[in-house]
DNA sequence: CACGTCACCTGCGTGC
DNA sequence: TGCACGCAGGTGACGT
């Protein structure tokens, strides 16, 4: 479930509590589980284990994707990919027996509090890195969408530095950070703009209304808590609001025509051919 | 540089 | 019921 509004939401709810669990803020870590040591990026994932006890979590934060947990001594950072997932729970019952992890739960860190933040990742793509440094894990980043200091003229001349498919573009977490499959196709859709587009093409009017609309799907989706879909249900509610996406042979909500699924960059792309027709 | 393909993984819905 | 297949909110490594 993760793309910039998801991953949002989780870190709030992971610095302030909420809908997720209490706040893992001040909390200290005490114990590490690793189910699957491939999710341990870096460092081996061994030494994670030894590495994280007795730190503790003093901020969390967000960079694109990134779930940055900033602790007393380096930084945990997350990235959920596909099908990851993290809650904050108590790790021990009423009898003090400790509770067992789920399917699927890949990591667990149990807090000096009987807390303990788990990482489940049914489809085993999310990784964690322990590090002093996030530097190098965030130089090829793209900026953030939401960030005021990007503006419409840079957005404009970004786009003309590409002759690419304005999707995958969009989508390049290089080009900008925190774009997902949904709302890439959401905000296409509200620009007006098809997705095979060549970002070249794209006039400083049209990438200033895309922009603005990338901007209000994004705080859409972060106000309704991000979306939840099949399997990976998190409370949002933003998939309530799909105009396009997933909606393939449904009618347009604006013109009535039927909504269109083509392949782009390997995903599937969800357009109106009326509204977004490709010039 | 841009794009297509595959790889990494598991689970679910669909159609035969 | 069983099974093959296609699909899924992401990204990185290749080859052309």
């Amino acid at each position: 479930m993760p793309e910039l509004p998801e991953v949002e939401t989780i870190v709030r709810s992971l610095r302030d509590g909420g809908q997720f669990g209490p706040s893992v803020l001040g909390r200290r870590v005490d114990a590490a589980y690793v189910d699957w040591p491939r999710t341990i990026a870096e460092p081996e994932a061994e030494s994670f284990q030894g590495l994280i006890l007795g730190r503790s979590i003093t901020a969390v934060s967000r960079r694109g994707k990134h779930i940055v947990l900033h602790l007393d001594e380096g930084f945990l950072v997350i990235h959920l990919r596909m099908s990851g997932d993290l809650r904050v729970e108590e790790a021990f019952d009423a009898a003090g027996e400790a509770v067992p992890f789920r399917k699927h739960d890949r990591v667990g860190l149990t807090f000096h509090d009987g807390y303990r933040m788990v990482f489940h990742n049914p489809r085993k793509f999310g990784r964690m890195w322990l590090t002093d440094n996030t530097r190098h894990l965030f130089k090829k980043l793209g900026p953030e969408p939401l960030d005021d200091a990007l503006t419409r003229e840079d957005f404009f001349i970004m786009l003309q530095h590409h002759k690419r498919q304005i999707k995958p573009l969009l989508m390049d977490q290089t080009f900008l950070a925190g774009m997902g499959n949904i709302y890439t196709d959401e905000a296409l859709f509200a620009a007006r703009i098809h997705p095979l587009t060549i970002s070249h093409q794209i006039s400083a009017e049209q990438a200033g209304v895309l922009l603005e609309e990338i901007r209000a799907v994004l705080q859409e989706g972060i106000r309704r808590n991000g979306s939840s879909i099949d399997w990976a249900y998190r409370g949002g509610t933003f998939q309530n609001e799909f105009q396009v996406y997933q909606r393939t042979g449904e009618d347009c909500p604006v013109c009535g025509t039927e909504i269109e699924r083509i392949v782009v960059g390997q995903r599937g792309t969800h357009f109106c051919p009326h509204c977004q027709p490709l010039l």
